[in-house]
DNA sequence: CGTACTATTGACGCAGATCAAGTTCCGTGG
DNA sequence: CCACGGAACTTGATCTGCGTCAATAGTACG
């Protein structure tokens, strides 16, 4: 249905979670709030038990330097959880952001724990969840580390397509990308000219088509050689048996 | 003791375990093993139930690309788990690679499992180590993306001394490197050429001396300030109160 | 209709890559 | 014990992808 809420949604693509585990889940997600584009959801070195499941917008975890550098390490898209392990530590993490305006759900230590342990799949499917944004920040170091800029933003475009499909914010293709080219630089490891630059190239090889901050992908198989893309790290589809 | 093994050593100094627990995770490290420098542990996609525990020796998780680029993802040092959390689901994963002689502990899930209900503290330490690899790794992209070669170079040394002190290989400002220049390059995203450079820079800097591969580090303080290095991200010390 | 982001484009500079030689360090076999 | 072969390390010369600086043009909002 479309009203299912993103999180369900992409655990349940996952691991095949039974109509009371989903409904176990979105009790968990029922603290809704809304918080506005640039403000801070958790302080840089905050040791808070804060937990949060992102219904819709974007969001960034980053790391600032003295001189103004910033490196984004995440990004949060709708579905994805914010802090959940650390909360169960309560340690000190980086920074949170909301980069558009966003809506969240408060997630209880507490709570969370009974769900884990009252069901096995949801558990799996947690585990998942964590497993995946983990592969996804190691791809990215080896993206940083190693592509040339325009590899890495074919890279990410794609990476961004599938993401956002999983919980229904992309088809055929298209998908809305929310960052101005600073914050999209700053995920990247760029500077915000040069991605200007290669988007412009990627403009012109026919791969992407950019309308206001609507992205079509030409040719996902071109932009996927481009990047060496192996999807595998996404880790979609249902890949166990239960 | 001096025997005691760097697992231990290490969730212990984050977590006080209980003899008990110690004697636990003791028990789930018995399964020895040893294996030659380069030999392959994970293959790639391999879709196991294996996990590990390195006992001595490194190790690491690499991307490599068709050109031959490489990108080191994550080095592995004595104490640190080997695919933990991806044995529970069974799911394929980027390569792992002896980067030495390595000693190893084949971890059992269902063993794991069981020690994980049986102790609070048990749980919390694992849950500790598995978010401070995490902080490693997001760390990681914040030191590729925006960092220089000088500074990155001196954050990751930095990195590894405390790294290695926290399971006792490391003293008196002092430690060994056992990685070719190459394999650095390939963790930093350099090339061995520049790495090559930038440790001369920092011998002429009087920041560090290299004998053989023993790395001594002159001057932490001025290390740290070069690098912007916030020592938060490694969790080291007792930080629960239990 | 300013004021302030955001995007775009050009000119130029530099950190780090690439190319090309050595040199040193070891392990291995004669 | 030495000779040899192959890594790993070192260093210089040159090149280039991306950064920096600078200027203009949209756009969005009050």
């Amino acid at each position: 249905m479309g009203s299912e809420n993103p999180v369900c949604r992409k655990l349940n693509a996952a691991i095949a979670l039974s109509p009371k585990d989903l409904e176990t889940i979105e009790r968990i997600l029922s603290n809704r709030l809304q918080v506005a584009a640039v403000t801070s959801l958790v302080a840089d070195g905050y040791a808070g038990q804060e937990a949060y499941a992102l219904l819709s917008g974007w969001a960034c975890r980053f790391r600032m330097f003295e001189d103004g550098r910033r490196q984004i390490s995440r990004l949060f898209l709708p579905g994805d959880f914010i802090g959940l392990n650390a909360s169960l530590l309560g340690m000190p993490e980086q920074p949170v952001a909301a980069l558009t305006d966003v809506r969240l759900a408060k997630v209880e230590g507490t709570q969370l724990m009974e769900a884990l342990k009252g069901s096995h799949r949801i558990w799996l499917s947690f585990l998942w969840s964590d497993m995946r944004d983990r592969f996804i920040t190691e791809e990215r170091v080896a993206s940083i580390g190693r592509r040339s800029a325009y590899e890495r933003i074919a890279h990410m475009l794609m990476e961004l397509y599938l993401r956002l499909e999983l919980v229904g914010e992309a088809t055929d293709s298209t998908f809305v990308l929310p960052l101005t080219q600073e914050s999209l630089a700053d995920v990247l490891g760029l500077t915000s000219i040069h991605v200007n630059r290669v988007l412009r190239r990627l403009k012109q090889d026919r791969l992407i088509t950019v309308d206001a901050r609507t992205i079509r992908i030409l040719s996902c198989e071109r932009l996927m050689q481009i990047a060496e893309f192996d999807p595998r790290y996404l880790m979609h589809g249902r890949h166990l048996e239960l």
